[in-house]
RNA sequence: GGCCCGUUGGUCAAGGGGUUAAGACGCAUCCCUUUCACGGAUGAAUCACGAGUUCGAUUCUCGUACGGGCUACCA
């Protein structure tokens, strides 16, 4: 049954706030599964929670797909033919689900105000239960359609009385399903409240829109978050009512992506330093800022392989994978059921992987906009290519650019002179002034040859290369890092090496 | 509290009755490099615990402990 049926998948966001690591592995993994299997890949906007809707949201998790790679085929801006994609503008749809539910006896009208639930809660809160459900053993005591007399349900539903309608959960029966992730799991029918299925205002709750929804898009695998496998009976539950077990789509609960300590946050984020979200976040009532992968110097192509690899691995020892590998390779069936801590150190090292591995011109763009970022601004493209060449393996961030490479196109602004000046001396003015000459003269400004005319001259003046060569490297880059320093030279052409040499040796005499 | 899910080095993990229990990150030492990286070599470090099944359990079963999630007219 399954396996005719054509591959369509969803991932869909509450337009609420940044887009966090969990989000994106979810999918990612929706998208290589689509992909692998010659399926669609549907985004769809659970904007239901009219309370919780947060403006820019949405066009915010766009940008994140956007960036990452992982655009869908169908979306509320993509277009589809299984529209419209926004919940909210779905509302309509789903009442007579309800309905249908209530009148076939799998559900009913609920009358409680807040205020009588929250009665009911202190009332039937115990030691043994300080969290007491709506549930059977519960909702013969409250106002619904169970409690009341026809006459006065039908009184109140005429009057338009404000009213939910609430799953009937069956008592003591046995809800089970294939994980494919997780194999087999059941759930006892008693232990599950009578959820909420269609609120007062008119909007379902994710419980009814997500299977009426997965139904009318024809969704044929549902990949979701671990914290849904609790909820789970209600929606199998809701499918054998309403649409029948066969059409169900498969299921898989993700492991969650654990911080330092516990389910990762954004507060773990802010506390340990590293971002969170896909992309930098701010949130309109706080104002506050937080800083995604994006911003803080990560290529999309690493941020994609080191969350694949976070709960899941081929078998083999390899780990970096581009997007192509990942759809060729991906199965959901090896994807772990044990939550992963996620590690800042590892994924560091999957972007100084990708540094390393992309070609100049995957860098180009996203290193110069490093530089523009701090007021660097690149004419010269031919140099910019052959910095990036130049530095790449030493960075772990594209921010590293800066650090390891703004020195090409700008002299040094500060110079650490402790490293030199304990050591300097008159015989090392002598070298680097006849060295100046020297350069001066020189028609061949390779590396190489730039290197032995050095050494030989070291030895001429019986210095050691060792007590030359950081000086000239302070001279050229201001500090103790960069690339070697020949190639630096090399690079900086003659000109500019020797004004740079020339200006330290001011600033030392 | 209840329900559900999970548990192989600090982290990600392979393996799934008999193995010297892979590999990666990180860490340490060394080599290379008279900066920092890269690269290379080496090292420390693991099957949560207790029963059971078995000739033999890290692997299977059951308990316990621990971790996590859920327990809203939020998703």
């Amino acid at each position: 049954m399954h396996t005719t049926k054509k591959v369509r998948v969803r991932f869909a966001p509450s337009p609420t706030g940044g887009l966090h690591l969990g989000g994106v592995r979810t999918v990612l993994y929706n998208y290589l599964f689509a992909k692998q299997h010659q399926g669609d890949f549907i985004l769809r906007i659970e904007d239901t929670d009219q309370s919780r809707y947060v403006p820019g949201a949405e066009e915010y998790i766009f940008s994140c797909l956007k960036w990452t790679g992982l655009e869908p085929d169908e979306s509320p801006i993509h277009g589809g033919a299984y529209g419209p994609y926004r919940q909210s503008e779905r509302k309509a749809l789903y009442r007579q689900y309800a309905d249908q539910l209530v009148k076939n006896g799998y559900a009913y009208y609920a009358f409680d105000s807040p205020g009588e639930l929250e009665k009911m809660r202190e009332d039937f809160k115990t030691e043994q239960n300080p969290a007491p459900q709506y549930d059977h053993t519960v909702r013969s005591q409250m106002r619904n359609s169970l409690t009341l007399a026809e006459s006065e349900v039908k009184k109140l539903l005429d009057e338009n009385t404000r009213h939910v309608i609430r799953i009937k959960m069956p008592e003591n029966e046995t809800v089970s399903f294939t994980d494919m992730i997780r194999g087999e799991v059941s759930f006892n029918t008693s232990v599950v409240d009578d959820k909420v299925l269609l609120k007062a205002d008119g909007m379902p709750t994710y419980h009814l829109a997500v299977v009426v929804d997965d139904h009318l898009m024809e969704i044929s695998h549902a990949f979701r978050g671990e914290e849904w496998l609790p909820s789970a009976p209600v929606h199998i539950l809701l499918w054998k009512y309403l649409f029948g077990l066969d059409a169900m789509p498969q299921w898989a609960h993700l492991p969650l992506i654990l911080g330092p300590n516990g389910k990762l946050s954004k507060r773990d984020g802010a506390k340990y330093g590293f971002p969170v979200f896909a992309m930098s976040w701010t949130d309109a009532k706080t104002n506050e800022l937080t800083e995604g992968f994006k911003e803080k110097g990560f290529l999309p192509e690493a941020f994609i392989n080191l969350l694949a690899v976070l709960g899941w691995n081929d078998g083999t020892e390899q780990e970096i994978f581009s997007k192509a590998e990942l759809i060729e390779k991906f199965s959901i069936e090896r994807v772990h059921s044990g939550g992963a801590r996620f590690d800042y150190e590892k994924a560091k090292w999957f972007n100084h992987e990708w540094i390393k591995r992309l070609e100049v011109a995957g860098l180009r763009e996203q290193v110069k906009q490093v530089f523009s970022d701090k007021g660097i601004h690149i004419t010269d493209e031919q140099l910019l290519d052959k910095v990036i060449a130049l530095v790449k393996e030493r960075c772990h961030l594209l921010t590293d650019f800066a650090q390891q490479g703004a020195f090409f196109f700008k002299a040094p602004e500060q110079y650490d002179m402790n490293a030199v000046k304990p050591k300097w001396n008159e015989a090392k003015q002598v070298f680097f002034a006849e060295l100046i000459r020297n350069f001066e003269l020189s028609n061949n400004w390779i590396a190489h040859d730039l290197e032995t005319g050095f050494k030989e001259m070291a030895a001429a003046h019986r210095i050691k290369p060792g007590e030359l060569l950081l000086p000239f490297r302070i001279m050229l880059v201001g500090g103790k890092f960069g690339p070697h320093v020949f190639d630096i030279a090399e690079l900086l052409g003659k000109e500019e090496t020797v004004a740079r040499i020339k200006h330290l040796l001011a600033l030392l005499q």
